[in-house]
DNA sequence: CGTTACCCCTGGAGGC
DNA sequence: TGCCTCCAGGGGTAAC
């Protein structure tokens, strides 16, 4: 399940293949992913460069232009989406929905359970785009620290978890990663987000920033060959301590870890080492 | 405005 | 073995 480490392995896997590379075309094999249109896609997207590839939350940006004009390409890999990079008339296997189709390489979608999201957005810049406009903060960016989150929890009397994971406030943090998280952290997740003092908050941030990063760089450093590894970006999930444990022994106290329920998601924990 | 329930989709796991 | 149900995940939308 791709969260915002896999994304960001996935977006530095492909950056020494496409930027520069001009698009042919696109195949569209699926009629209708969410909120794409294909049709009208496909036909746009031939004759335009790839310049650049960036990331916003767990979105995948490319940055589509040319001499008339171009636009943004928005990608979103839902929880099943897998990208590879195969040679042009390689047979699609079930679920390679999209090709985005390059002179000497195609860029192939793979997505079982079609929770992702391709988009077109029309101009130079896609900061105003309904889906990237309304992310929270980069949770790897100099902005996100203790001073940030202390002030922006002020007047949220929401548990803690629930808020980590929602993208308007804190963009690409995932169920895993705010489990994880949180226990590095040894905050409980059903703690109420304007109860929890800075100095925690300090420890929390820094929790989140060394879970993502560990997680870039263990993908990192399992990418060897974006361009000729058949399964695309394995998955390099980082050893879990809480999530998908429910009843094992806590790593730090040994007290079985607990499972519930938060807005409609599993939450592990371990109510004696998070308070 | 803040928060929650539900929906999209498929495959895998577990029960019978 | 096969059929059924449940569950996982992110994010939008509707509803409270």
């Amino acid at each position: 399940m791709p969260e915002l480490p896999e994304v960001e392995v996935s977006r530095q896997g492909l950056l020494p293949y496409l930027p520069g590379q001009r698009l042919l075309g696109a195949i569209f094999r699926t009629p209708k992913l969410r909120h794409a249109l294909p049709g009208e896609l496909a036909a746009r997207l031939a004759g335009l460069r790839v310049d650049a590839i960036s990331r916003r939350g767990k979105f995948l940006l490319f940055d589509c232009q040319c001499a008339s004009g171009g636009g943004w390409l928005i990608l979103h890999l839902g929880m099943s989406g897998s990208l590879r990079l195969v040679d042009p008339g390689t047979p699609a296997q079930k679920h390679d929905h999209v090709d985005l189709v390059f002179s000497s390489t195609v860029l192939r979608f793979r997505d079982p359970r079609r929770f992702g999201v391709l988009l077109w957005h029309e101009g130079s810049t896609v900061d105003r785009h309904p889906m990237i406009s309304v992310l929270g903060i980069e949770p790897l960016s100099d902005e996100f620290d203790d001073d940030w989150l202390y002030a922006a929890t002020r007047r949220r009397a929401t548990p803690i978890k629930p808020l980590l994971m929602d993208s308007h406030f804190i963009a690409g943090i995932g169920n895993i990663y705010a489990a994880e998280s949180l226990f590095r952290a040894g905050i409980s997740p059903l703690r109420a987000a304007n109860r929890i003092g800075k100095e925690r908050y300090r420890h929390l941030v820094a929790a989140i920033r060394s879970t993502l990063q560990s997680a870039i760089a263990a993908g990192g450093s399992s990418l060897r060959d974006y361009a000729h590894s058949d399964g695309g970006l394995g998955s390099f999930q980082l050893s879990c301590r809480v999530y998908g444990r429910p009843g094992e022994p806590c790593m730090r106290c040994n007290k079985p870890i607990r499972a519930v329920r938060q807005a409609g998601r599993s939450t592990f924990y371990c109510p004696h080492c998070q308070r």
